[in-house]
DNA sequence: TCAGACATGTAACGTGTTACATGATTCT
DNA sequence: AGAATCATGTAACACGTTACATGTCTGA
């Protein structure tokens, strides 16, 4: 779903060519997000014709060979702005999330405060489900080896939200409560 | 890509009609794994066309309703088996490893442990590639905001690793390694 | 000259999502 | 009587994946 503003956000931090976002998809930003070459180019050529990219004419001294160099108009930026705005994510997206804090970093403050307090919330409560459930069913001394496993899904859980959290907190100050000027 | 043998889990756990499924996936299972009914419908009937599952006469006497109760048939179990035995997951498959267990739960020791030390190895390199990013990129004393950000979302990569290392590590004893027998 | 990396694309297919559609049962 | 929940499905579309296809450039 946002494919094309992940792709849009790596051509804000660097103008590249298809190849070149196919490469940096399988490296740093593929850390925490997956896009192939196909998907690259078939975006790239909708981006194109919805005015959020444009090719630039590479500078890149070869111009004998085919390589062509997007770069994000304004329009591809301010849908990027509207994107991390307006779109609300859900606990589930986040490495939505570590998208937007990039988008953040690559053009300024975006106000993400909110939604990070709000996603914290989330977490919490999301949390607080999980210990219920393990006080419920797992307090148990002794548990068979299916329970044990069963038990074993549910500490991923409790594990991941408590992680998230802990980073979240720290996150807080780097985006603040956005200062209206 | 393993929605179908979420399903079959789900069911061997315990045999439920779609709508039970939907429900189901929405609650407990939709922690770690989503489906929607219009997903849920689609699969039980391409299953029942294959062979995986059948629907049973529902017992729960109220036959008049328009209700199907689905239950895994042998070929739906063997077919469990070999997808955890014979699909090697990546380290983004974190949930799918989730269902792996959750099966193991379900129908007995499936030998897991070869496969959780493969992904136990593949996180720590994992680990060991972003504190090399750390190190080279983030070791300065005073970092611009925008850097921050940045290492912020190396810093939720690193604690994920770190936190799914120290769960595998307890998950090790529950899957053993495989007795042969 | 040959292999491997560079570079861009199309085609087919499978899966997931959103919207539409229908009707029965149960509770207030 | 009406609303909410139970219950199952179809249709259209969007998105992701895999395979196919082509050709250039660079270094050994």
């Amino acid at each position: 779903m946002s494919t094309p503003h992940a792709i849009l956000i790596a051509l804000l931090e660097k103008p590249s060519s298809g190849y070149d976002l196919a490469r940096r998809f399988d490296r740093a930003i593929g850390y925490f997000w997956r896009a192939t070459h196909q998907q690259i180019y078939r975006e790239l050529g909708r981006m194109v014709d919805t005015g959020w990219v444009a090719v630039v004419d590479d500078d890149d001294a070869r111009a004998v060979t085919r390589r062509k160099v997007y770069r994000v108009l304004r329009a591809g930026r301010e849908e990027v702005v509207r994107w991390v705005r307006d779109t609300p994510l859900g606990v589930e997206e986040r490495n939505a999330f570590l998208l937007k804090l990039r988008a953040d970093a690559a053009i300024g403050p975006l106000g993400l405060g909110d939604e990070l307090s709000r996603l914290i919330d989330e977490h919490r409560a999301r949390l607080q489900t999980y210990r219920e459930i393990e006080q419920r069913d797992f307090a148990d001394r002794v548990l068979t080896n299916a329970r044990q496993l069963q038990y074993a899904i549910l500490r991923a859980g409790i594990l991941q939200e408590e992680t998230w959290l802990e980073w979240a907190e720290d996150v807080v100050p780097l985006v603040g409560v956005q200062v209206e000027r």
